[in-house]
DNA sequence: CCAAAAGTGTTCTGACTACACCCATGC
DNA sequence: GCATGGGTGTAGTCAGAACACTTTTGG
């Protein structure tokens, strides 16, 4: 039996989080887990891992890449996990709320207890995720289609979990081409109005 | 039903080769195909990865990594195939030859027609190879204990299929502290003698 | 004496780091 | 007028790239 289970992380409030269901049947009754599950009838590992995503988010069209292969999980009944991670902008995702297992966001460094193996792939996961964040765009994932610089940089400021030099940071993304100005000025709350950005791809890229 | 697949790449004759079977089964038979099959009960899939390396080549002890999980292998009776490449240093390899199905190296960019989604793995698997090369030791496996730097840098520019300056590649190695010197100094054929080198770990690690 | 491989230093450039002040806005 | 966040330039350091000649040896 092969199954899939789906590290889906946000940034939310300055901090990296990640989504946990609390599981309402055996193993692990009550315990926090990752979403996951058998993989249905002639579907692929893509298609199952895409389902997962929209069924606990509402989204699709984001990043998601296959992470890695687990296989002797205690107490499940598959044989082989193919893990996978994505990102998600919490701001568009919808989790299911009238649902037994309830969905919910949970900042990484403060992570319950969890079923299965799953801090070790939750860590496998964002480790990946820290390391391509410095070569790639995978960003474009966390925001909406515009943003300020600053929007961006606390997001990187988050999931590094390092303070950043404002002026570098520009530099870094701007020259290396990640994003671009979309010349649209706005005015917003008690501060000056601010230059809006958006990513040069949404497809996830090698810088 | 799970099956696993192993890319075994060496350097030999300053090619990059990897190891092919001829199947003598269907399906695909008569053409090259990568050594893997299904796991054997109450085995893992690295233990069947480590069991495939040592049953084609002998060796164990090298450089072994999950690659990549893949599904919908056309006329394939396992529903998912882990893949995994290895690095051997062909010099210890012994290849079976007593065995209807006959190992042999294939210099990596004059590959024949290959079975099942082969191409693809072998793509992906030196794309890996090369990335991993540029920021890790992976290079340990592909040489005896003792070696020159010339022959070091011979399994770099195969790998990545480009010549290097001899200057500039002492530096990196040297400063990162990817090989020391162990002192011994060697008479060999109608040459200078040269200072031989050996890795400072012979364990996966990033630099 | 010739072929083959080993060894060696300097200069330039581009990327990354560290660092501090002024401006526009809304309240 | 003040708090909030936006925006900007320079100097130093370090890693990587380019580049050519001399030495030892065996045949």
């Amino acid at each position: 039996m092969t199954a899939v289970v789906v590290v889906i992380f946000t940034v939310s409030g300055g901090e990296l989080s990640v989504l946990l269901i609390e599981r309402s049947g055996d193993p692990y009754r009550g315990s926090w887990a990752l979403p996951g599950g058998l993989l249905h009838g002639g579907e692929s590992l893509k298609e199952a891992a895409v389902r997962k995503l929209a069924d606990e988010t509402g989204v699709s069209d984001v990043f998601l890449e296959q992470l890695y292969t687990f296989d002797c999980i205690p107490s499940s009944d598959a044989t082989v996990v193919v893990s996978y991670f994505a990102l998600v902008d919490s701001r568009r995702a919808r989790l299911r709320t009238e649902l037994e297992w309830q969905p919910a966001w949970h900042v990484l460094r403060t992570l319950p207890h969890l079923g299965f193996d799953n801090e070790r792939i939750i860590d496998y996961a964002s480790e990946r995720l820290r390391a391509k964040l410095e070569y790639t765009n995978v960003a474009y994932s966390l925001l909406p289609e515009r943003f300020t610089l600053s929007d961006l940089q606390g997001v990187y400021e988050a999931i590094l979990g390092e303070a950043m030099d404002k002026r570098n940071f520009r530099r870094r993304v701007v020259g290396l081409g990640v994003v671009r100005e979309t010349g649209q000025l706005q005015k917003r709350g008690a501060h000056r109005p601010a230059m809006l950005y958006e990513f040069t791809s949404r497809e996830p890229m090698v810088l």
